[in-house]
DNA sequence: TACCTATAGTCAATGTCGTTGACTTCATGG
DNA sequence: CCATGAAGTCAACGACATTGACTATAGGTA
């Protein structure tokens, strides 16, 4: 009640931060710790605020608005993540179970993240660097261009999209994710016989939603069958010649 | 300035809403309106007051919070749109792509409501109904049930998680996507042959981010896999007896 | 040195949300 | 015919992003 104004812990006039202390780096730090710390919606503007110590309005003298800063997030965190990890073994399956994992679990690591930095296109290095990646290991698969740009899409596709949706499910408050996850070891299992024959053949056997077997199961699909469009290719080369 | 206290675009004292006029099915109605016109991010309590002629906090009495209206509503939604379309055609592989293609229309119908859809486990009869439709695909395709029920989520997930990532690229600001289409038809064709070889040779092929053929040719893929898949137990099989 | 000015940090205010608690109305049934 | 409590209303709250007016200050210029 006494003259602090504002939500500084400690009493004294709350002094102006220094000229010139606050620039994107410094600000994408703090938004990263918070991010870090409390997830996606932890990072509010009033947030940052507390953690440089500024009024949390200055950040608008360097983002135009939240989501320039977001989008500059999402880049600098998916450069400190996987930027540098991306060396060919020679073996392209290797390589591509290589880029697949790397992204699935950086996306695992900043789940809130994980729908912005999956659904759009951030054209810098890093994003430049994956698509380079992915198609070489293509290409020695036996692809020709064609098909390697569609593979590289539809693989991609599949690892970002299934990746942010993994991500999302660790979103959920504790209460309905426990809900959901019962559904598959109780629900299915009661179902009538007569109505979900197979269900109830294989309640047993179904696997719960969040099961780790679940992602690199469905790489091993992808991978199956960029090696099956590779060989039907040699042959309509073989023919053709 | 006149007597209206609220925002009753006519004069009259605006009256009361009988009593017993308001109930789930009346809100979920017009909830439905509203997400069909404005998308989910137009779905506020004050819109649903103003579609409802009703005050925003009547819904209070009818659903706990926000969040069990949209589940509801989810539901709805999806028993609506496919709940009766899955009848066997007797091919497998016709099957899948049915279900797939109903998943993916459905998702893209309602693009707000995609990331919400693909993450929860609504443990409903429609959700019942596809896991035992696609079953009995996967056991006509060949395949054991260890493999069956894996396949059915792994195939699942990535048609959920792509359809909803796909669905999230049309919320965006019609900014940000023209952007990042951009990206694809000119910042790829400009990079240096030397740093991204592969990306140079083909980036006249490279597909748009939203590329119709990409969800169809990951369908086909899948299915090529699980074909694979079931030779591979069929042989198994003989070769054990 | 003393002043100017552009810029970086601050602050108060606005508008949009979801949500809450205190009201008012009114159909029912004792 | 009044008491009860459920259904609809309303004002207010707190969180949030964003804006425009302000104020202090670093660096250049006279």
């Amino acid at each position: 009640m006494a003259a602090a104004k504002s939500a500084q812990s400690e009493a004294g006039p709350r002094k102006r931060r220094p000229r010139d202390s606050l620039s994107r780096a410094v600000i994408l730090a703090a938004a990263e710790q918070i991010a870090l710390r409390d997830g996606l919606e932890g990072l509010t503007f009033g947030a940052l605020g507390t953690e440089l110590q500024a009024h949390s309005t200055s950040i608008y003298r360097h983002f135009r608005d939240k989501d320039e800063l977001v989008l500059e997030l999402i880049d600098a965190l998916r450069a400190k993540s996987y930027g540098d990890q991306l060396v060919s073994t020679g073996d392209w399956r290797e390589d591509l179970r290589l880029i697949a994992t790397a992204i699935h679990e950086h996306y695992l690591r900043y789940p809130g993240f994980a729908q912005q930095m999956a659904a759009r296109t951030t054209r810098r290095p890093t994003e430049f660097h994956n698509v380079e990646f992915a198609l070489d290991a293509m290409r020695r698969a036996g692809l020709e261009d064609e098909d390697a740009t569609l593979c590289v899409r539809v693989f991609g596709n599949h690892v970002r999209a299934v990746s942010a949706m993994e991500a999302s499910l660790r979103m959920l408050d504790d209460e309905a994710r426990t809900m959901d996850e019962l559904a598959w070891t109780v629900e299915y299992r009661q179902l009538s016989a007569e109505e979900f024959p197979n269900i109830s053949r294989t309640s047993d056997k179904l696997l719960t939603v969040g099961d780790p077997r679940l992602f690199s199961e469905g790489v091993e699909m992808f991978l199956d069958s960029i090696e099956l469009r590779a060989k039907r290719a040699k042959a309509a080369r073989r023919k053709r010649s």
